[in-house]
This record gives C-alpha cells, sequence and structure tokens, in this order.
DNA sequence: CGATAATGATTACAAAGTGGAACGATTGTC
DNA sequence: GACAATCGTTCCACTTTGTAATCATTATCG
C-alpha cells in the first residue's frame, strides 16, 4: 500500500473531537428520552456534587450568559427538578438546590449513563477499557479540565431529533 | 478515601465528550488563524483526498443542509482556495476542486495539525500515544464512523474569540 | 448615616444561525 | 416528447445567541 501521508490524518486530537462529538449526540438521544439536554443533565450533576451556588456562578462554569441561564433555570424549575432558594444573608443571590424530584430523575440520568458507557466501549475488553480510561484522564487532568463540565454545555437545544420513522 | 460513587461521573464516554470539546475547541483557535473554521478545514481536507464530489454528497457528509452549504463554498471560492468546474456530461453537478492555493493552505493547516497534536498528547509517553491511538481508532471503527467527518461540522461560526489582550 | 459604586437576577432586543420549502436548469425514464 | 427526478440556488420563517439596559440588594466610604 502507499506510504507517506501528508497529514496524520486520523491523530489522537481529530479521533478525539470526532469520537467526542459522536458519544455527546448519542448521549443527546438517549436523555431526550427524559426530556433532557445535555445541558440540563449537566446543570443537575453540579448541583448534586456542589449544592448551593449562585446562578452567575453555575452560568459561568456551563460556559452561558447569564441572561440565558435565567430561562434555563425557569424551565427546570416550573418541571420541579430544582429548586431556588433565598439566601437570607444577601438577598439578591438565589442558591439552587435538587428538589427530590431531581435527585430521583439524576438517579435515572445516572443509569443511562452506564448504558451509554457500555456502548461506547462495546469493543474493549475490562483491560482496555481501564487504560483508555488512565490515559483519558491523564490528559484531561493535564489539560485543566473542570471534572464536571465541558464545553459543550454552552449549547441549549442539541437537536429536534429527525427520527428515522417518519417519512 | 469515600468509596462508592453514584454514577461513573467521569467515565470514558464523558471524557471522550468533554476532551473531544477541548481539543476541537483548541483546534478551532488555531486555525482561525488562517481564517478558517473546522467545518472549512474539513472541507478543504475531504477535497484533498476525494475530489471532483458534488455539492449535495460533500454537504451530505459534512451534515448540513445543501441550502447551506452554497453560501459556505461561495466563501471559499471568492478566497481561490476550491474551485467549481462543471461536469461535461451533467452539466447540474458541480464538481468541487482543490486549488493550488488550496493546496498550500492545506499543507499549512497540516502542520498546525501536529502541533496541535502534540499538545494534546504532551502528557503520554510515545507507547502511551500509541496505545491511545489503537483504542480510539477501534472504539470509531465499531462505531461506524467516516475517517474523515465527524458530526461537529454541521456548525459554522465556531465563535467570534473574546481575546485576551482587549479590556 | 446617607450617597455612590458594585453585584446578582432579570428583561429587552438586535443580530446571527438554522433548516425546510419553492424555484429554474438539466437529465433520466418510458 | 411529456413527466418525474436531481442538482444548485434563493427565499424565508423560526430559533438561538450575546450585549445592553433595568431593578433589587449589598458593600464602600466620606
Amino acid at each position: 500500500m502507499t506510504a507517506s501521508a501528508p497529514t496524520p490524518r486520523t491523530g489522537a486530537a481529530f479521533l478525539l473531537a470526532q469520537l467526542g462529538a459522536h458519544a455527546a449526540g448519542l448521549f443527546a438521544e438517549r436523555i431526550a428520552g427524559l426530556d433532557l439536554t445535555p445541558a440540563q443533565a449537566g446543570l443537575l450533576r453540579m448541583l448534586a456534587t456542589n449544592p448551593g451556588r449562585s446562578q452567575r456562578e453555575l452560568a459561568g462554569d456551563l460556559g452561558m450568559p447569564p441572561s440565558r441561564f435565567v430561562p434555563f433555570a425557569d424551565e427546570l424549575e416550573e418541571r420541579g427538578l430544582i429548586e431556588r432558594r433565598r439566601n437570607p444573608s444577601d438577598r439578591r443571590i438565589y442558591a439552587l438546590h435538587l428538589t427530590g424530584k431531581g435527585e430521583k430523575l439524576l438517579a435515572e440520568l445516572a443509569q443511562v449513563g452506564m448504558n451509554h458507557e457500555q456502548q461506547i466501549c462495546e469493543s474493549l475488553s475490562p483491560e482496555e477499557h481501564g487504560q483508555l480510561l488512565e490515559l483519558l484522564r491523564r490528559i484531561a487532568d493535564q489539560q485543566g479540565l473542570h471534572p464536571d463540565v465541558h464545553p459543550g454545555y454552552r449549547r441549549l437545544h442539541p437537536k429536534p431529533k429527525p427520527a428515522h420513522d417518519t417519512p
């Protein structure tokens, strides 16, 4: 076969971007069954691990302007998944918390995440899966990525799903 | 340290999505110096490896509707990077080709890609880098991903670069 | 202690991005 | 030779996006 390739056309960085978008899209499809977007799921997880933060902080971590965070949180609050609590010492701030319903949904979300993980890593042996995890964690750590947020959360609506059954 | 984690909060799938978005964003910043978006770079590469295809085909691979592909290709043509050639046997079709200028830019792009790869995999030994490549390729292959396109190409404008020098 | 600046949440709004439908031109089918 | 299909393109309504202005509350400071 031919030898020299001008570009490493399938370098690790490109594969990461490609697989990342693929995995993110697949995950978005899965959680659409729970009426959640990736950004919404991300917020729920953030609130679970770190409750009581202000909206501005959360918006910052999600990479979206505060103005768009408001209706974003509104919907989740109307659905009874999160709660806005006033801070008595500083009444400007809304401390966001997960409701019981929100925690329940988060549990379902965890299950979905497990299935998703399995689907993505289907072609890997348990040892290889462990290897991959370690390599990815190392890179993520060295690149200074926070454990809960990724830049893709900026986008609210992934897409309205042109399904495969409507002719 | 604490033991049970309700969710594999840093599973491989999540890390892939996170790192993928990170790598894609970083790459977008790099090629912004060449006045290119990821989608534009993707098209150039597609034309290099597979010239003469129709606009509809290319739009399909890029995941965008033909209506948006037209101005997208227009700009690249105005900049003299690609060429629309009429097919004598079927005058409906425009066969897209890379110009000399386009090939030249693609070479620069390859260089950028190498630097980018190095930056992402900085924390890995050569052996580990090879391991990662093999694992990612296996997954990508099993997930049915084409070697040249990834779903992130759907988006045209990555962002207007909020630089770090303008107060 | 009262005026002023600063911060958080929210609203208003203009600009841009997006996909689907409609339109000529050309080609395949029968 | 009429009719459906295909390609490139234009048109357009709809949504998404970020910035600026607004209101309430708190810190600063003379």
